[in-house]
RNA sequence: GCUCAAGUGGCGGAAUUGGUAGACGCGCUGGAUUCAAAAUCCAGUUCUUUCGGGAGUGUGGGUUCGAUUCCCACCUUGAGUACCA
C-alpha cells in the first residue's frame, strides 16, 4: 500500500467538513482555549506560500490544544473591506463587492486544501452589513461616551450632560478638547441646543474636528504620508497640499497611559511592545506658559509692535543688556535685591532697552526709572542729562538718579525716595490713561484679554538657558504677535512651509530655518524679553507647537542659535572627572548627569533631578506653570474618502452631528455609478442620490427629500480599515447573533484571544486600536477582560526568491542579448572581453549578420565594457526556473513576446542560469510560490511540515523549494512504519525497550516545542524518531498509534489515514496526547566526554551511579589521558556527575 | 540619529540552566540496485594538516576549570521610528 497523498487529503478533508469536527461550542466542560490569526485581506492575487506560514503554526497549536482536552476556538474571517477592490472598481466600474467575493471564494478554496482545522461556521466579513451593523454601533456607542478623569474610564454622555446641568464644566475632569470655554450650571442650562450639542461634540470619544490631512486636489483625496513622494503624490505625481478638513477624530489619547501600563500584562515580544511604548511616547516634563511682552505705542498698539527698545537697534541692545546683567556693580545686585519680586508694590526689570538705551531699573507700569551713577557717570554727565531729557520729554518717562555710595550705605533712603516717587506717578497701566505705553504688564490680543505662549519641556531644569522661543508656523499666535515690520518675512516663511509636507519637513533635519516675528515673550523668573521665531522643526502637532529654546541644552535650539547669531548662554558646569571641556557652549549639552546648573538664580548648584523639581516648584508659585506628563500619540483620524468601507451611522441637522440609533442599523453602503470622488471634492458617496435619512421613517431616502426638517444629509465619508479589525475577535464567539455584538454568555466565555499570530506591520496599527476599542467596552461594561491578545506570536514573512537574466545595455542590435548568470560572472571578474570566449564566439557571427550598425560590435572589444552597469537585470518568473536555478528559455521566450528573437548566451554546458535575489514575495516581482502548485506535487502535509520546518516561526526566511524532497521522502518513511506493499504491518506484540526510549523521548521533546512554538525542531524530531523506529524495524502498535497522535497537529491527514487504518472509527482530533513517562529514558551509564583545558579529546563510558572520586581515578588511569597529558601532572580535575570531565593542566 | 533584533559549514538551520559545536534536512562525493532513469538503500561531507594533530560559532577583549550561550567595546546586516521639545 503506497502513500498516496492526494487521495488520502480529499478524503479526510471532506470528512471533517461533513462532520463539523472542528466546530466550537460556546457551552462545555472542557476549558477554552482561543487561537486566533490575523485575518486576512482578500486581494485579487490570492495566497501565496507566504501567507499560510502563521495559519499552519495557529492550526498545529490548535490541534494540540484538542488533543490536550482543551475546547478550542480557532476561527477564520476576511478583513475585506480595502483600497485595492475599490482602486479595482475605479478601473474598471466593477463594484467592489463582487470582486472581493470572487477574491474570498478563491482564498477559501486554498485555504481549505491546507488542511486548516478552522470553524468555518463562525466566518466574518467586515464588508458584510451583519458585521458592520456591529461596527456602526460601536462607534455610536464611542459617540455617546466621554473619558473622565476621575474615575479613569469612558462613561455615557448622560452622565457629563448630568453635571452640565447641576454644576456647570468647571468641575469637570474630562480628556476633551483643547480651548474649552468656562461655563456654569446656569450658562448650560441657557444654551441653545445646537450649543449644547457643540459643546458636548468636544468631550466625545469620537468627534468633528478640522484636521490637517494631506490634500491631493488632482486625485480628489486625503493621501497618507508614505503615499508621498517629494511634495508629489506618489501614483501620478500631482501636488499635494495641506489642508484642514472636518474629520471624525477617536480621542485615542484619553487611553494613551492605560495603553501604556496594560503592556505589562500581556505577552508580546517585546519589540512589538516596544513599539507600541515609542508610538504612545510618554514624556515627563513641566508645562510653561510665557507672557508676551507688550506693545511699544511708537509700534502703533494693535496687532503688531515691541516694547519699549528701539525696534531698529533691538538685537543689539538685547545682547549688550543681557550681559550687564550677568555682571551687575555691586550697588546694582544690591538694589535689585531690594526691588525685585514687587518688594516695593510694583514690579521692576533691570537692565531693560528703553528706546536705544539700556536703563539700570525701570518700572514700566509706574513709567520710573532708576538709574545708579558710578564714578564713570561723572565724567560723562552731558550725555546721561541728553538721555535724561530724551526719556522724561520724549517718552515721558520719570528717570531718578542714585550713586553707588547711596546705594551701598543708605539704601533705605533710597528705597524710601523710590517709594514716594511710586505713590505719585499714576498707573499707566490702563489702556487710556497712557498714550504713550499703550498696553500693561502683558500682550494683549485685540479683543484685550492676555497672550500667552504655553509650551511644554522635559527640561524645567534649564529654564534659565532659554534664549528664544520658537513657533511653528501654523501657530495660532504667530499672526497675533508678529510686527509690522516683520510681517512681510513672516507671511513668505508661511507659505513656503505650508507647501511641504510634515514627512517631508521631517524628513529634512539638515536645512535650519525660520524667521524672528518681532515679538518678545517675558521670563518667568527673569524676566527678560526672549525673542519670539517661527521655525519649522518645531511642529504644530506635537505638544502645543512651541517650544521654550535652550541652545546650550538641545542641539536643534543650538543649532537654530548658532544659524541666526542668536546669544547661547550657558547654565552648565562640568562635574565629571576630567570636566567636559565646553559643555553648553561649543555644543549643546544634552546628558542629564555630569553637570550642575549654574547662571540660573535659585537652580545654581543643583543637579538635573532636583533643578527639575525646584524648578516646577517655583512655576508653581508664581502661576506660570506645572509639572505635566505628555504623550506623542495623537488622536486617530476616522474619516476616509472613500467608497470600500463602512459608512457612518451619522446625519448633519444643520451642520451637528446625529447619530441613528441602534435598531435602524446597519445604515448599508448606498449604491453609486462611479466610486471616484465627486467634482466638487466631495468624497464617493457624494455620488449617491439615495443617501439621506428620514428621521421621521428612520430610513436612507433620496437626496431629493432633503428638507433639513425631517430629512437630512448623511455623512459622506467612510470608515477607516481598522475600523472593522479593532473588534472582529469577539464577534467569532457568536458570529450569527442579530441582537448583539456578541452574547453576554458567549463573551463571558471566551473572554480574549490565548494565543494570536500575525505580522509585525500591525504594531502601531490594528494591535493598538483594537486594545483601544477593547479598553472603551470594558469600560462601558461589555467586555470583562481590557486586553484583547493574551499571548501574540510574529510569525516571520517567508521572502521569494526572484530570478534574473541580465540584458546588455546596448542600442547596437537589433534584437536584445541575455547572458547566462555565472558566465557573466566568470567574463566581469576575470575582466576579460567577450571575444576570448568560447560561448560568446558560437554565436558572434550572428550576432554581426542582425548588427544594423556596420561599425561593429563594441563588446567584442574592451575590458570596460564588462561591468555589471553594462547590463541591466530582468526578473524573469520563477516557474520556468528549476532547482538548479536552470531557465526554460522557451517558456521565458512565450511568456515575454519581446524576448522571442533574443539571444541567450548561455554556460559552456549549454545551460542558460538565472542570478538568485531574496526579495518581497509579489505578484511583481514574478517570484511568488502558489500553494496549490506544491499540494499538486507533494501534498499539504509536506506543505505544512516544511513551512515548519524552514526555520524559527518569528524569523524571516526566502523560500527555498531544495529541502521539500527530505520533508516528503520523511512522510513516505514514516508511511512505510504502518504499511508495506500488502496493507497494515502493525502488530500488537510488546515493543523493543529502544523504541519505547525514542517513543517518549519524542513525546518529551515534541510537547515542549509546541509550547515553545519551536516547530521547526520538532519536525526534525520526528525525522529522527522514524529513522531510529524505522532502524529498530519496530512494528508494534504501542508506539506507533501514540506517535501517530503527536504527529497529527502537524501532518493531520496522514495521521488520519493511518489512525483509522488503526481501527478507529472517530477522527484522531480529539484523541488524548500521550503520556510521557520517564522510566524509558532513564540509562545507567553515560558517554562521558573527557576534555583538557575545555577541549573535548575523548569520551569514555562509565556507570552514572559511580562517584566523582572514582570517576577521576577512572578517568586519569586511562591511558589516552596519559597521552594527552604528556607526561604533566593536571593542576585540577573538574568532575560534574552525569555531564563532563575537564582536565586542567 | 535613536530603538530593537540577528550574525554558527556550500545552503536552511540545531545545541533546553555555561558542559561533547554543526543535530535534522538539502546539496555535494563515492558505492549498491537498474538495460537506463526515477525511486530506494549504504558510506562520507566545518576548515586545515607533514594524518600525530591544529584551528573554529562576525571582530577584539574580559569573567570561568570550561563560553555559540554571560559581560564590555567594535563591525556588519535586517526591522521599526524619526526635528517628540
Amino acid at each position: 500500500m503506497k502513500y498516496h497523498f492526494n487521495d488520502i487529503e480529499a478524503k479526510w478533508r471532506k470528512y471533517w467538513e461533513e462532520n463539523q469536527t472542528f466546530k466550537a461550542e460556546n457551552e462545555s466542560d472542557k476549558p477554552k482555549y482561543y487561537v486566533l490569526d490575523m485575518f486576512p485581506y482578500p486581494s485579487g492575487a490570492g495566497l501565496h506560500v507566504g501567507h499560510p506560514l502563521g495559519y499552519i503554526a495557529s492550526d498545529i497549536y490548535s490541534r494540540y490544544k484538542r488533543h490536550k482536552g482543551f475546547n478550542v476556538l480557532h476561527p477564520m474571517g476576511y478583513d475585506s473591506f480595502g483600497l485595492p477592490a475599490e482602486q479595482y472598481a475605479i478601473q474598471t466600474g466593477q463594484h467592489p463587492a463582487i470582486t472581493t467575493e470572487t477574491n474570498i471564494n478563491r482564498y477559501r478554496e486554498q485555504l481549505d486544501r491546507i488542511g486548516f482545522s478552522f470553524d468555518w461556521s463562525r466566518e466574518v466579513r467586515t464588508s458584510n452589513p451583519d458585521y458592520y451593523k456591529w461596527t456602526q454601533w460601536i462607534f455610536t456607542e464611542l459617540f455617546h461616551s466621554w473619558y473622565n478623569k476621575d474615575t479613569d474610564k469612558a462613561e455615557p454622555i448622560e452622565s457629563l450632560i448630568t453635571r452640565f446641568t447641576n454644576e456647570g464644566n468647571t468641575t469637570v475632569n474630562a480628556v476633551c478638547d483643547e480651548n474649552i470655554v468656562p461655563f456654569t450650571a446656569e450658562m448650560w442650562n441657557a444654551y441653545d441646543e445646537e450649543q449644547q450639542q457643540k459643546t458636548l461634540l468636544q468631550y466625545r470619544l469620537t468627534y468633528l474636528a478640522e484636521t490637517e490631512v494631506n490634500w491631493c486636489p488632482a486625485l480628489g483625496t486625503v493621501l497618507a504620508n508614505d503615499e508621498i513622494v517629494n511634495g508629489v503624490s506618489e501614483r501620478g505625481g500631482h501636488p499635494v497640499v495641506r489642508k484642514k478638513m472636518k474629520q471624525w477624530s477617536m480621542r485615542i489619547t484619553a487611553y494613551a497611559q492605560r495603553l501604556l501600563d496594560g503592556l505589562n500584562q500581556i505577552d508580546w515580544p517585546q519589540p512589538l511592545k516596544d513599539s507600541q511604548t515609542n508610538w504612545i511616547g510618554r514624556s515627563v516634563g513641566a508645562a510653561v506658559s510665557f507672557k508676551v511682552l507688550p506693545l511699544a505705542p511708537s509700534q502703533g498698539g494693535g496687532t503688531a509692535g515691541y516694547l519699549t527698545g528701539k525696534h531698529s537697534k533691538i538685537s543689539m541692545l538685547l545682547d549688550k543688556a543681557q550681559e550687564m546683567r550677568k555682571s551687575p556693580t555691586k550697588a546694582e545686585e544690591t538694589l535689585w535685591q531690594e526691588i525685585r519680586n514687587k518688594k516695593l508694590g510694583d514690579k521692576f526689570r533691570r537692565q531693560q532697552p528703553i528706546d536705544t538705551f539700556i536703563v539700570d531699573f525701570v518700572c514700566l507700569e509706574k513709567m520710573l526709572i532708576i538709574e545708579i551713577d558710578g564714578e564713570i557717570h561723572k565724567n560723562q554727565k552731558d550725555v546721561d542729562e541728553s538721555r535724561q531729557l530724551l526719556l522724561e520729554v520724549k517718552k515721558g518717562y520719570k528717570v531718578i538718579r542714585f550713586s553707588n555710595d547711596e546705594v551701598l550705605n543708605k539704601i533705605e533712603n533710597v528705597l524710601e525716595k523710590i517709594k514716594t516717587e511710586l505713590n505719585n506717578r499714576p498707573s499707566f497701566k490702563d489702556k487710556s490713561s497712557s498714550p504713550l505705553l499703550g498696553r500693561g504688564a502683558g500682550g494683549e490680543d485685540s479683543e484685550g484679554s492676555e497672550m500667552k505662549i504655553d509650551v511644554f519641556t522635559t527640561r524645567p531644569d534649564t529654564i534659565f538657558g532659554v534664549s528664544f522661543m520658537t513657533l511653528a508656523p501654523e501657530h495660532e499666535l504667530v499672526e497675533k504677535i508678529t510686527t509690522p515690520e516683520q510681517k512681510e518675512a513672516v507671511k513668505a516663511y508661511i507659505e513656503q512651509t505650508a507647501k511641504r509636507s510634515e514627512r517631508e519637513r521631517m524628513a529634512d533635519v539638515k536645512t535650519i530655518s525660520g524667521v524672528f516675528t518681532g515679538a518678545y515673550a517675558e521670563h518667568p523668573f527673569s524676566n527678560e524679553p526672549i525673542p519670539i521665531w517661527i521655525g519649522d522643526y518645531v511642529l504644530a502637532s506635537y505638544g502645543t507647537g512651541a517650544v521654550m529654546a535652550v541652545p546650550c541644552g538641545d542641539e536643534r535650539d543650538y543649532a537654530f542659535a548658532k544659524h541666526y547669531n542668536i546669544p547661547i548662554p550657558n547654565i552648565f558646569e562640568s562635574t565629571s572627572t576630567p570636566p567636559l571641556e565646553g559643555l553648553g557652549e561649543d555644543f549643546a549639552f544634552t546628558e542629564k548627569e555630569g553637570f550642575k546648573i549654574v547662571n540660573s538664580d535659585f537652580l545654581n548648584g543643583l543637579g538635573y533631578k532636583e533643578a527639575n523639581e525646584k524648578a516646577i516648584e517655583e512655576l508653581e508659585k508664581i502661576g506660570q506653570g506645572t509639572g505635566k506628563i505628555n504623550y506623542r500619540l495623537r488622536d486617530a483620524v476616522f474619516s476616509r474618502q472613500r467608497y470600500w468601507g463602512e459608512p457612518f451611522p451619522v446625519y448633519y441637522v444643520n451642520g451637528i452631528p446625529k447619530t441613528i440609533d441602534h435598531e435602524h442599523l446597519p445604515i448599508q453602503l448606498p449604491e453609486v455609478e462611479k466610486y471616484l470622488p465627486t467634482e466638487d471634492g466631495q468624497p464617493p458617496l457624494g455620488r449617491a442620490d439615495v443617501w439621506a435619512w428620514d428621521a421621521a421613517q428612520n430610513t436612507v431616502v433620496s437626496n431629493e427629500l432633503i428638507d433639513n426638517n425631517t430629512v437630512f444629509p448623511l455623512e459622506l465619508n467612510t470608515m477607516p480599515g481598522w475600523a472593522g479589525s479593532s473588534w472582529y475577535l469577539f464577534r467569532y464567539m457568536d458570529a450569527q447573533n442579530d441582537d448583539e455584538f456578541a452574547s453576554q454568555e458567549a463573551l463571558d466565555y471566551w473572554q480574549n484571544v490565548d494565543l494570536y499570530i500575525g505580522g509585525s506591520e500591525h504594531a502601531t496599527g490594528h494591535l493598538l486600536y483594537s486594545r483601544f476599542w477593547t479598553k472603551f467596552l470594558y469600560d462601558l461594561g461589555f467586555l470583562k477582560v481590557d486586553e484583547p491578545f493574551k499571548k501574540l506570536i510574529n510569525q516571520g514573512m517567508i521572502l521569494g526568491e526572484s530570478a534574473f537574466v541580465y540584458r546588455l545595455n546596448s542600442s547596437q542590435f537589433v534584437n536584445p542579448i541575455l547572458f547566462s548568470r555565472n558566465f557573466l560572472e566568470k567574463v566581469i571578474s576575470e575582466k576579460k572581453s567577450f571575444a576570448e570566449y568560447q560561448e560568446y564566439k558560437k554565436i558572434e557571427n550572428s550576432l554581426f549578420q542582425e548588427n544594423k550598425n556596420p561599425r561593429g560590435v563594441l563588446i567584442t572589444g574592451t575590458d570596460s565594457q564588462t561591468s555589471w552597469n553594462n547590463f541591466t537585470p530582468l526578473h524573469s518568473n520563477v516557474s520556468f526556473v528549476n532547482i538548479s536555478n536552470e531557465l526554460d528559455i522557451e517558456a521565458f521566450k512565450k511568456w515575454l513576446p519581446e524576448y522571442k528573437d533574443a539571444h541567450f548566451i548561455t554556460e559552456d554546458d549549454g545551460t542558460f542560469k538565472v542570478g538568485r535575489e531574496v526579495e518581497k514575495m509579489s505578484k511583481s516581482k514574478y517570484n511568488v510560490v502558489n500553494p496549490d502548485d506544491i499540494c499538486d506535487q507533494y501534498g499539504a502535509d509536506t506543505l505544512r511540515m516544511y513551512e515548519m520546518f524552514l526555520g524559527p516561526l518569528e524569523q524571516a526566511k526566502p523560500w527555498n523549494m531544495a529541502g521539500i524532497t527530505g520533508v516528503h521522502s520523511f512522510l513516505k518513511k514514516f508511511w512505510k512504519l504502518y504499511c508495506d506493499d500488502n496493507g497494515l504491518v502493525i502488530t500488537d506484540s510488546p515493543a523493543s525497550k529502544d523504541s519505547l526510549k525514542t517513543l517518549h523521548k519524542t513525546i518529551k521533546k515534541v510537547e515542549e516545542d509546541i509550547e515553545n512554538f519551536s516547530f521547526n525542531t520538532s519536525v526534525s524530531t520526528f525525522m529522527i524518531a522514524v529513522n531510529e523506529l524505522t532502524a529498530q524495524k519496530c512494528s508494534s502498535r504501542e508506539v506507533l498509534e501514540p506517535l501517530a497522535v503527536l504527529i497529527s497537529p502537524y501532518a493531520p491527514h496522514i495521521a488520519e489515514e493511518l489512525w483509522s487504518k488503526l481501527g478507529h472509527n472517530e477522527s484522531i482530533s480529539t484523541a488524548p496526547f500521550p503520556q510521557f513517562d520517564a522510566c524509558h529514558l532513564v540509562e545507567s551509564t553515560k558517554e562521558y566526554p573527557i576534555s583538557f583545558n575545555g577541549k573535548m579529546r575523548f569520551t569514555l563510558e562509565m556507570p552514572l551511579d559511580l562517584s566523582k572520586e572514582d570517576i577521576e581515578k577512572t578517568v586519569m588511569a586511562h591511558e589516552k589521558t596519559k597521552q594527552y597529558l604528556e607526561g604533566r601532572t593536571p593542576k585540577k580535575v573538574i568532575v560534574v556527575p552525569g555531564k563532563i570531565v575537564n582536565i586542567v593542566g
